[in-house]
DNA sequence: ATTGTGACGTTGC
DNA sequence: TGCAACGCCACAA
């Protein structure tokens, strides 16, 4: 019997492709999926990740501006800023720099 | 079925 | 990419 493959895992299995050192946006996401107007669900989709057993890398999705928007649901307050930093992405006041530069198109890369 | 919602996006100013 | 408002879709109760 075939797995069922809903919206939100869809985005896990997208979240998860994401190469180290990038970053996407939700409604790329959502774009890539087929519904680029259902942005806000990739964000609830992230909402929901931990449920997931695979953790999903959201701290690499942010919003069109490249604002870390989600880092207020992780544990610490910069706690998703430094995962960025981590892998070279230059974040400041929680908006990431060079976003041109380690932005992620799934419909283009993948 | 209806209602609420949300880690967004676009448009307008 | 300043700020305000609307729309939008999928999922949960």
């Amino acid at each position: 019997m075939p797995e069922e493959i809903g919206f939100f895992e869809k985005v896990y299995q997208v979240a998860a492709q994401i190469p180290y050192g990038r970053v996407t946006s939700y409604g790329t996401i959502a774009k890539y999926l087929g519904t680029p107007k259902s942005a806000r669900m990739v964000g609830w989709a992230m909402n929901n990740s931990h449920n997931q057993k695979e953790e999903v890398p959201a701290h690499r999705v942010v919003n069109r501006k490249g604002l870390l928007t989600g880092k207020h649901h992780f544990d610490g307050t910069n706690l998703m800023q430094q995962l960025l930093e981590s892998e070279g992405i230059v974040v400041i006041d929680n908006q990431i720099q060079d976003l041109d530069n380690v932005f992620w198109n799934p419909s283009i890369e993948l």
